[in-house]
DNA sequence: GAATTCTTACTCGGATAGGTCGTGTCCGAGTTGCTCCGG
DNA sequence: CCGGAGCAACTCGGACACGACCTATCCGAGTAAGAATTC
C-alpha cells in the first residue's frame, strides 16, 4: 500500500500558499518545488474540486486557499487527492464458498473488516489533528525566514 | 491508496487455520473461500516467508500456523503481504527547486513527513492491538458453531 | 509377519503473462490586463 | 485627458499515452504416504 506521490506535492503547495495572498500559478509552484508542472496541475485541480483552493483565471491568475489555514486539515488534502473511500474493501468472503454464511446473518461487517475499518479511522483521525497552519508554524519555527523568502519569490517576476 | 485484496484472504486463512491442527493445503483454503487457488498460494507463500505459518510438503501437507493465535497480530499479516515500509515516502521536496534548503538543515524530517509518519504509526498501532485469536473469538461469538464446522470440513476428504 | 524398496500422487515454490490504476503529458476554452485609438 | 474597444498573453480544465504494480496463472522440484515385494 503506497500513498500517491501527489499528496506530498499538494501539501507543500498548501503550506506555500499560506505565504502569499495573491494567486500563484501552477507553473510557479511546480518550479519552486522542482516537480513536473503538468502533473502538479492535476493535483491542484483535485484540490480545487474539493473546495480547498480556488482557481483564478486570466493573466495574473492562479490558485488561492479558500479558507484560513487553520480551517484546512491534512486529512482534507489527503482525501482530496486519494478519495474518501476506506483503504480496505471487504469482498464478503464469508458469503462465498461451500460453507457460505447466509446473507441475513451478514448485516454487520465481519470482525476482520471491523478491525481494518477501525485502523483506517485511526489513520484519518491522526491526519485530522494537524492543520496547514500547524505545518506552516512548524516550518517557521525551524527557519523563521524561509516562508517570507518564499512569499517574496512567488511575487517576483519570472525571468 | 488501496490496500491489496490479498490481505483480506490472508486474514481469513489465518482465522480458519485456528480451527485446524492438521496442515491445510492452499487449494482447500481457496475452495473454502471461493477465491483463485493459484493466487492465494502467492499470499500464503508471503506469510510463510514472514514466518507466520509453516509449509509442510508431501501427500498430507499444507500450511500450519507457527505460533499461537494470541501471538499473531493483524499487523503481522498486513506487513507480511504489504511490506513494512511506510505508506508515505518523502522525496525531500524542500531540497529541490531554486529556494532549496541546504542539506545540513534537513537532518530531521520536515513537518509534513512527520505528520504522515505519525498517522502511519497510528494505523499500525491499531492493527497491532488485534490478534488472530481476537478475530476467532469474535467470529465464534457471532456464530459459535461456524469454526467447528469449518474445522470438520477442512479435514473431510475432497470429492 | 515385518522390514524394505518402490511407486505414486500430492504438496509447495518460483518464474511467467494480463489488467488496472497511478504517472506524466498535451492542447483547447476562457478570462484578464494592457495597449491603442478616438472623442 | 478620458473612455472604450481590441488584442494578446496568460491562466485553468479536461482529454490523451506510457509505465509500474497488483492480479491471475502455469509448470517444475521435492516430499511423505502407501502398496508391493522380499526375507
Amino acid at each position: 500500500m503506497r500513498l500517491s506521490g501527489g499528496v506530498e506535492s499538494a501539501l507543500h503547495c498548501c503550506v506555500v500558499l499560506t505565504a502569499s495572498a495573491a494567486p500563484v500559478p501552477a507553473a510557479r509552484l511546480a518550479e519552486l518545488h522542482g516537480v513536473s508542472a503538468t502533473y502538479l496541475a492535476k493535483q491542484l485541480q483535485a484540490l480545487s474540486r474539493a473546495g480547498l483552493m480556488q482557481s483564478v483565471q486570466g493573466k495574473s491568475g492562479g490558485y488561492v486557499l479558500t479558507r484560513s489555514a487553520t480551517e484546512i486539515t491534512v486529512l482534507d488534502v489527503v482525501e482530496a487527492i486519494e478519495g474518501t473511500r476506506s483503504t480496505f474493501i471487504c469482498t464478503e468472503i464469508r458469503q462465498r464458498g461451500p460453507l457460505a454464511r447466509p446473507q441475513e446473518a451478514c448485516a454487520a461487517p465481519c470482525p476482520i473488516a471491523r478491525t481494518m475499518y477501525a485502523a483506517d479511522r485511526a489513520w484519518r483521525a491522526a491526519l485530522r489533528e494537524v492543520t496547514i497552519a500547524d505545518l506552516s508554524g512548524a516550518v517557521g519555527e525551524y527557519d523563521g525566514g524561509v516562508l517570507s523568502r518564499i512569499g517574496a519569490w512567488l511575487l517576483s517576476p519570472q525571468p
